[in-house]
Order: C-alpha cells, then structure tokens, then sequence
DNA sequence: ATCCAGCTCTGGTTGGCCAA
DNA sequence: TTGGCCAACCAGAGCTGGAT
C-alpha cells in the first residue's frame, strides 16, 4: 500500500475517496474491538447520531445561543470513547458535572467562538477551549470534539489518527493530548483546510480511514491508492517543511496543560484524591 | 462445551510538586 | 504566580482459567 501523503500533499480526491469509504470502515473497525452485537450496534447508533441526528438538534440551540445539554455531552464522550481508545472512567466523570454547568459552560465556549465573524483564530479557540474544560472530565481532547460541534467547519476535534497523519515523524512520541499539542494541530490543518476547501469534521473522517488502512478491502485499498497517485507531492513539499518551522515556533508560545483557574474547581465528598485511593485501596483488597 | 468470576489492560484527566 | 512535568486514578471490555 502506497504510504498517504503528508498533509500539505494531500488532494481533494484523496480526501473525497476516504471520505466514501469511511462508513464501512466505521463498520470493520468497530467490529474489530466490540465483540457484543447489542454493544456493536448501539455503537453504530451512536456514530449516526454524532455525524447526522447531532448537528441537526442542534441547529435550534445554536440559534438560540444555547449550549450542549448534560445528555448530548455524556453520548459525545461515549461515542469518543467508542471511536478511539477506550476510556471507561471518563463517562463517569462527565456524569459528576451538574447539568446546568455543562450548558453554561458549553454556551460560553460556543458564545467565544461567535465572538469572532469568519474561521476562529487560535486565540478564540483557546479561550473557548478553556471555558469547557471548566467541566469534569473534559480536557483538551474531549473539549475539542465539543468545540467541533459548534463549528464542524473549522474546530477539527483532536483525534489520534488525524494527530498520527499530521505529524507522521511523532509516531514514536506518546500523545500528551495537551492544549500544546492541539495547537499543533490545529495550526497545521487550518492551511489544509482551506487549500482542499474541506470541512474540519470532514477531514477527521479521512484521517480516520488512513489510520485504519488495514480495514480496508481490496477494492477499497486500490481505490484509495489511485486517488493518492493524483498529488501534487513535488511544490507541496516545501511548503510542508516552511509550515513546519511555523508551526515549532507557535508551539513555544502555547500555555500549560491544564488551565490552573480549573484547578480546584472539583471538591465534595464524592471527589478527589482521597475517595480516588480509597477506592484503589478497596479494589486491591477486593483482588487479594 | 459452557458459564462465570476474577484479572489485566488501557491512556486521558487530574492534581501535587517543583522551578523560574 | 505561573508553567511544566509526571504519577495516580478511573472502570468497562476482553481474556483467562477453574467449576460444572
């Protein structure tokens, strides 16, 4: 299999092609890791709703300035959790936040991001960023993917394939999945996307399907690797390298991990690192 | 062969700690 | 006070092995 372009390489064919596959492969690569048929099937319920049933009930709350409803934010982060690496506790950690923060706090992010007529600039989208990983259990990731929902367009949620696409040469680093590292991500595929004249949530289904290759038939393989073959590697390359340099320097402006006003915030009898090692103590006790 | 309890694996989020 | 690092923590899915 040919190796897929670097980002700066990459056609609108090759994307339109991944594009077309994508929901079959959706359907292997969940096969692949849920072995339950009620499980299986309640997964793929959820990635329709999360593409197709999601942006149209929310049309009416983003006209009424509104933000994500407790309910829409736990199936968000189910579906996250489905859809890449698997985070069991995280469910239970979103369902801590009381409702009516979690549509404060996402209409604050989402009110940021209006702020601003045309695409956000990085600033906007780390204040936005900021104001929804106020809540329990969302950080950076997970925050982007809530961001995306207001604005499929031009917020890409920070996904590890798109991450392992974009920055090729990092797949031996772990993934921090840091404000820093979205950054990153963000500056590199903003000029993709709008050279490709592509959506956010529409490049995140194609760099899903080029890190999960291995899902794909014959036919699907040959297709892709045809509509690869239509690049314009050569002038593209150069600009991949200044965009690069660009984008380093960005990166050793970015702000710490996790945002210290956010600290603190959690609290009660049912939180923190008291009831965290109890728990731990009990469960190991349990095992002996 | 089947069932089921217990074990292991997983990595994003959080908060403690230290340096500047 | 802020930034950066890093270990602890979470619990469901899948796996394993003993019991029937």
């Amino acid at each position: 299999m040919a190796p897929v372009p670097a980002p700066s390489a990459i056609t609108s064919t090759a994307v339109q092609t991944a594009l077309e596959i994508y929901p079959s492969l959706v359907v292997k690569a969940y096969q692949s890791k849920i072995k339950d048929p009620k499980k299986l099937k309640a997964a793929l319920e959820r990635e329709t709703w999360r593409f197709e049933e999601l942006p149209s009930e929310f049309v009416d709350q983003k006209a009424q300035n509104g933000g994500l409803s407790k309910d829409q934010v736990e199936r968000l982060v189910q579906w996250k959790i489905t859809h890449g690496q698997s985070r069991p506790f995280l469910p239970a950690m979103v369902r801590r936040n009381d409702a009516s923060f979690v549509t404060e706090q996402t209409a604050l992010g989402y009110k940021t991001l209006r702020s601003e007529p045309g695409p956000p600039s990085t600033a906007t989208v780390i204040a936005a960023l900021d104001a929804v990983c106020k809540l329990s259990g969302i950080g950076p990731a997970t925050g982007t993917l809530l961001l995306n929902i207001f604005d499929p367009a031009n917020i890409p949620f920070f996904q590890d394939e798109m991450y392992a696409w974009l920055f090729a040469e990092s797949k031996a680093t772990k993934l921090k999945y840091n404000q820093k590292e979205y950054l990153q991500l963000f500056e590199t595929v903003r000029p993709v996307l709008k050279k490709l004249g592509v959506k956010a949530v529409e490049l995140e289904k194609a760099s899903y399907v080029f890190g999960h290759m291995e899902f794909l038939d014959e036919q699907e393989r040959n297709k892709l690797e045809a509509a690869f073959g239509n690049e314009t590697a050569q002038d593209d390359k150069q600009e991949a390298l200044d965009e690069e340099k660009d984008v380093a320097q960005h990166t050793t402006e970015t702000k710490r991990t996790t945002p210290r006003s956010k600290r603190g915030l959690e609290g009660g009898p049912e939180t923190g690192l008291n009831e965290q090692k109890r728990k731990k103590i009990r469960s190991k006790t349990r095992k002996q």
